[in-house]
DNA sequence: AGCCAGGACAAGT
DNA sequence: ACTTGTCATGGC
């Protein structure tokens, strides 16, 4: 890969494993809308960013500072897709669901707003779920311009009363957000040091907070841990294992590669149909 | 117009 | 160890 850097722009040329359409929309982020142009506009890092694909040509808005310290390690760009995808080719199934998923990666989100935003994805629809997370923004977030919010950080909710985010429209899951957003305040619960747990520990860690099952888990643990043995089992997960796997498949056997895994087997069943 | 959504949790078998 | 009811809400 090349890299280029014209002031507030930053180009790579010759990416592989990328590809933009698949790695916003496979429901891993709620915060990425893509333009009437094609391209993709997100918020990360208290960061507004357009990012354009033509092809392996990937142009960022963003500085050559905020691709170094930011948008590099966000995006993943130190690990090798392609070796991955042929180590987990090991079944018909399997080589499928990762040439189907090719140029997926695994964003490297903030720990919190992936704790909070997966808090919020439990039973709920990703179209829904982004709604909530961006009425979210806006009500606590910093706002960034043109309307754009940041994500809010754990010490501007923790304060909060149930009724102060009765605007999200959010349900039931209006308690967890908020006793998280405390849990992570007050020091009960340590991120920063989930973050460097074993995947055992973290899970547990995780698993003690309220609203928080094993798939919730899963998933802050590989969108916002940097987990990547996770391996979170929703719905569709569960009728892929179901019909593609022998029964008491235990996904350890992908070691690291198991959350990636996850995420093309997610990706094939819910956008991919069968076969 | 319902159905169901990247579930969690408690309570009952 | 499995099944069931309940929890709010609105995209589609």
């Amino acid at each position: 890969m090349d890299i280029k850097f014209e002031k507030s722009l930053t180009k790579l040329v010759g990416l592989t494993d990328f590809d933009a359409d698949k790695i916003f929309d496979c429901g891993q982020c709620f915060r990425w809308l893509k333009q009437p142009d094609g391209s993709w506009r997100g918020i990360a890092h208290k960061k507004v960013m357009t990012l354009t694909q033509s092809g392996d040509e990937v142009r960022l808005s963003a500085p050559k500072e905020d691709f170094e310290t930011i948008w590099h390690n966000y995006f993943d760009l130190s690990r090798d897709y392609e070796a991955m995808r042929s180590r987990l080719g090991v079944s018909d199934y399997m080589q499928k669901a990762c040439e189907f998923g090719k140029g997926i990666r695994i964003l490297r989100q903030e720990p919190w707003e992936a704790l909070c935003t997966f808090i919020i994805s439990q039973c709920n629809n990703i179209a829904r779920i982004r709604g909530i997370v961006e009425r979210l923004c806006t009500l606590k977030g910093e706002e960034l311009g043109e309307g754009l919010y940041s994500f809010p950080s754990f010490e501007d909710i923790a304060p909060l009363k149930e009724e102060d985010l009765a605007p999200l429209r959010s349900g039931y899951r209006a308690k967890y957000i908020i006793e998280a957003a405390r849990a992570v305040s007050e020091g009960r619960f340590d991120l920063d040091a989930a973050c460097k747990m074993n995947a055992d520990d973290a899970m547990k860690a995780l698993l003690s907070l309220e609203g928080v099952g094993k798939k919730v888990a899963g998933c802050v643990m590989l969108f916002g841990l940097g987990k990547t043995e996770a391996f979170p089992i929703d719905t569709w997960m569960k009728k892929a294992l179901k019909e593609y796997f022998e029964e008491g498949f235990d996904p350890r056997v992908f070691g690291d590669d198991a959350g990636i895994a996850q995420q093309y087997i997610f990706y094939y069943a819910r956008w991919g149909g069968t076969v």
